[in-house]
DNA sequence: TAGATTGTTAATCGATTAACAATC
DNA sequence: TAGATTGTTAATCGATTAACAATC
């Protein structure tokens, strides 16, 4: 028998309850039920359950999960335990905006590099990280152990961009570029695609009737 | 006989093809067949083919869906044919990669206004947009008929702000924050949350092993 | 014409939800 | 104890994929 997978959408709430599972055990509580975790984020108790159980931690009827063992596995499963050598490929703001966010830095992504092509940028610091040439990226990947790249160049130096960063050995990306990357299997890259998220907003708002003077 | 609906993954490939779609139709192209925007986008023909039945727009076989048609079609059914008036509330770095990014100007994401809380920022501009205090939310939001705002808050003052946000008439919320914000039904919230994606990747790109040197 | 592609109907797959006995 | 919550098994739901006749 092996080991029990998750599917993406539970993957995708994890980070979620990990959020409120962190907080109830900063406020002292040993342990937190599923239909508290649940309620907080509007989804079904059920839900919460069966998505909890592939960390394989057991709550108590009546009581719940104990906050610390929880907190560890989930932490455990998304390999967010380990520290992630990581550069920012174009140090715009998108990627300032990541540099800046310590969310990920506790989640264990370690920002070391940032990569541009503008010179007015090379040379200078964001928030403590050295912003470098892109010719450097093979050097300083090789110097520093990376293995993750937060792509946040413009969508036209995207495909480009990526096989410089995969031929660099690089084995993650993280691409924030609305770009369908052509890459080898061995690089394992993850889609951010922001008009996605606008497209859901745009159809669920509707056309506006705004209430007229008439 | 009611409108066909569209499950929420078909609405967010819906980009993508227009992407795709648009490339063709400036090429000069007349016709795309579905099968060319899956191998683009690395989906199943049946996918795609289902997918842009929603539009109405009918394709001739063998030759595949008339461009100019289709994009109209995705506009239309996007809401991206129209503009709609937005403000960025929280202008840091996040805030900003948004008011640069022409992509969502071109589907129709009309930023009027950014608005902050540090009076560092208050009175800048940011590519043309005024950079404004957040007591001037409800004024500015009758006097521009601001409908969406973009919540690119730091996480602590989210729910505050979405509140303030939501008081001043403001219809729809794209929320980058990892709050899930507790407002009135009539306020439509899109949540953006990033660390959903990173925790995707981490799981694809597991532990690494590297080769040691031993 | 021959055959690639469309649109539709049916089958499969995976995720969500329901039901319920076990239990703290 | 009584009853809220867990974990598991089964049912439902929705999305993806397969099959195939129609057709350009």
């Amino acid at each position: 028998m092996g080991k029990k997978i998750a599917g993406q959408p539970t993957i995708r709430r994890l980070p979620s309850y990990l959020k409120i599972i962190q907080q109830a055990h900063d406020e002292g509580q040993f342990f937190i039920s599923g239909t508290i975790i649940a309620g907080e984020l509007e989804l079904e108790p059920i839900q919460v359950r069966k998505d909890l159980s592939i960390t394989g931690i057991v709550g108590k009827p009546r009581i719940g999960y104990p906050t610390g063992e929880l907190l560890k596995a989930i932490r455990r499963f998304l390999h967010w335990d380990i520290t992630r050598r990581a550069a920012v490929v174009g140090a715009g703001h998108l990627g300032q905006a990541i540099i800046g966010n310590p969310e990920f830095a506790r989640h264990g992504l370690d920002i070391r590099a940032a990569f541009d092509t503008d010179p007015r940028k090379i040379g200078t610091r964001v928030k403590g990280v050295e912003v470098l040439s892109m010719e450097r990226l093979e050097e300083k990947t090789r110097e520093l152990a990376l293995e993750l790249a937060v792509l946040t160049v413009p969508s036209a130096a995207a495909q480009e961009t990526a096989e410089a960063v995969a031929a660099a050995g690089i084995r993650g990306i993280w691409n924030f570029t609305n770009v369908k990357l052509k890459l080898p299997d061995s690089v394992s890259v993850q889609q951010e695609n922001l008009a996605s998220g606008y497209a859901v907003l745009s159809v669920r708002m509707g056309y506006h009737r705004p209430r007229g003077r008439s």
